[in-house]
RNA sequence: GGCGCAUUCGUCUAGGGGUUAGGACGCCGGCCUCUCACGCCGGUAACAGGGGUUCGAAUCCCCUAUGCGCUACCA
C-alpha cells in the first residue's frame, strides 16, 4: 500500500485501462488536438454541449490495435450513451446525473500517463481507501469514478463531498486574496487548536450550544453527517475570539511558552507578568505590546498618558501621592493600592479620573495589568522616580 | 450556453410539519472593577421570492432569482 509515485505506476494503470478496452469500456482514440479544437469550436458555436464527439469510440478492435503500433494515442472511457446515474453522499445525500452529459473522458494521455480520474481510482482501490472526502468541485466527476469502479467489478468507497470555503465576498477561498497559509496564521499567534476548532465549526456544528472545543473534545463530537452542504465563508473575527478563549484555558506555563517566541529576545519575563496579561490577548502575538512597557527604561509616555498626566489633578494627585512614600515602612503592591485609594478618597476622585494619571506616570500606559503587579515588578525607588519624573513633565 | 450543488440574523450556525425560529461572533447598553481586559446580564438582527401539498410549512414538491462548482490529454 502507498505512498504512491505515479511515474512508478505508469505500468499498473497501463494494465488496468486494456482491462477496460478488453471489456469495451474504454477505446483508443487518435483524434488530434486540431481536430479536437475544431469540433470543440464547431459544438460552441451551435451552442451545444461541448464534448468530444466520440469518432474514434466505433474504430473496429482490429484496427485500432494495427493504428496503436504507431500513431500517438489516448485511451478513452465509453461512457453509456443513455441512462440517468444517482449515488449517495454521506453529505448531500442523493444526488443525479444524465449519462448523457458525460464526456468520453480521457485516461491514459497520449504521453502514456494516467489522468486523474483513472489514477485516482485505481490507486484508491489498490490502497483499499474505505472513504474519499474531497471538495465540493469534484462533485461532477463522481459518475465517471463510479463508472470506473463498476467496470473493474470494485466495491466503490463511500464518498462524502465537502462544501468549499468562500471570501468575504462569497467567491471561492482563493490563496492570493489575503495569506490563508496555516503558517501564517501560526506566526501570527493563533493557536493550532483554535484554528483547528474555528475550520470545524466552519460547515459543521454539533446539536448543542458549544462553540469552544478542544481537540479531544472535536474528535468526540464530529459526525460528517452533520457538515453543512452550503459554503461558508471565512471571516477571521470569530477565530479571534476562539483563540482568545483558548489561550485563557491555556496553563499558565503553557501560555509562558506559547508567547515566548512572540516577544524581544532579550526580556526577562516574570510569571507574574505573563499571569497579567493573560486574559488580555487574543492572540499571542498581542503579548509583546502588551509587555513591553515592563521593559522601557526610562519610561515612554503613549498619547493617553501624556493627556492624564496634564489633566488638572494630576500634579495634585502624585504629589500627594510622592509624599506618601515618604512614610513608607514596608513597601508593597497592597500597600500602594491602599495609599491611591485614600488620595482618591481625600480628591473625590476614582475610577480612571484617579487612576489613568497614576497609571500613566508608573508604566507610560493608561491601560495594561493589575497594579499591584506592576508596582511590585519595579519596586520602590523606580516607582518613586517616575512618579518624581512625572511630576516635571510638560 | 449545458449540467450539478447550494440558499435561516452582517458572519458561523441549531432546526427533519405545530418553536415567542435557539446559540455564538460582532455591534450597542448595563453590572463587576485600580485602568484595560476577562466574566456576567440585557438588547440588536434571519427563514431569497413566488406558487403548490397540508388543518398547519424554515422544514416536503415545483418554478424563479442569486451564488458557487464542473464543462481539459489539470488536479
Amino acid at each position: 500500500m502507498g505512498p504512491y509515485t505515479q511515474s512508478e505506476r505508469l505500468e499498473t494503470y497501463r494494465n488496468h485501462a486494456d482491462k477496460l478496452i478488453e471489456s469495451g469500456q474504454a477505446y483508443h482514440c487518435f483524434c488530434t488536438a486540431e481536430r479536437l479544437t475544431q469540433v470543440r469550436e464547431r459544438q460552441q458555436k451551435m451552442g451545444l454541449a461541448v464534448r468530444y464527439d466520440r469518432h474514434c469510440r466505433n474504430l473496429t478492435t482490429e484496427d485500432a490495435r494495427e493504428r496503436v503500433k504507431s500513431e500517438p494515442h489516448v485511451i478513452r472511457l465509453a461512457i453509456p450513451e443513455s441512462g440517468r446515474v444517482t449515488f449517495k453522499d454521506i453529505i448531500r445525500k442523493k444526488v443525479a446525473f444524465d449519462w448523457q452529459q458525460l464526456d468520453d473522458q480521457v485516461l491514459i494521455k497520449t504521453d502514456g500517463f494516467p489522468t486523474y480520474h483513472l489514477a485516482n481510482v485505481v490507486d484508491d482501490h489498490l490502497m483499499e481507501i474505505s472513504h474519499v472526502i474531497r471538495g465540493e468541485e469534484w462533485l461532477p466527476s463522481m459518475p465517471k469514478h463510479l463508472f470506473l469502479y463498476e467496470s473493474f467489478g470494485w466495491e466503490p468507497p463511500t464518498f462524502a463531498h465537502l462544501p468549499l470555503l468562500l471570501n468575504p465576498d462569497r467567491s471561492k477561498l482563493s490563496k492570493r486574496q489575503g495569506d490563508v497559509a496555516v503558517e501564517s496564521y501560526r506566526d501570527r499567534g493563533y493557536l493550532p487548536a483554535a484554528m483547528l476548532n474555528f475550520v470545524a465549526l466552519l460547515g459543521w456544528h454539533e446539536q448543542g450550544n458549544r462553540d469552544i472545543f478542544t481537540l479531544t473534545e472535536l474528535i468526540d463530537a464530529f459526525e460528517i453527517g452533520r457538515v453543512q452542504k452550503g459554503g461558508a465563508i471565512f471571516d477571521a473575527t470569530k477565530l479571534n475570539w476562539i483563540n482568545g478563549q483558548h489561550i485563557r484555558q491555556l496553563p499558565p506555563d503553557e501560555f509562558a511558552a506559547a508567547i515566548r517566541p512572540h516577544l524581544a529576545p532579550e526580556w526577562d519575563v516574570t510569571k507574574a507578568m505573563v499571569a497579567a496579561i493573560q486574559t488580555k490577548v487574543n492572540l499571542l502575538s498581542d503579548a509583546q505590546d502588551q509587555l513591553a512597557f515592563f521593559f522601557e527604561d526610562p519610561v515612554v509616555y503613549d498619547e493617553d498618558s501624556r493627556q492624564a498626566l496634564s489633566s488638572a489633578q494630576a500634579k495634585g494627585v502624585l504629589s500627594t501621592l510622592l509624599a506618601g512614600f515618604d512614610a513608607v515602612s514596608d513597601f508593597s503592591g497592597d500597600w500602594f493600592l491602599g495609599i491611591v485609594k485614600q488620595i482618591g478618597e481625600d480628591f473625590s476622585l476614582k475610577g480612571r479620573d484617579l487612576w489613568h494619571p497614576i497609571r500613566a506616570a508608573v508604566a507610560g500606559r493608561v491601560t495594561g495589568p493589575d497594579i499591584v503587579t506592576i508596582v511590585e515588578t519595579f519596586g520602590l525607588e523606580k516607582v518613586r522616580d517616575r512618579i518624581q519624573a512625572a511630576l516635571n513633565f510638560e
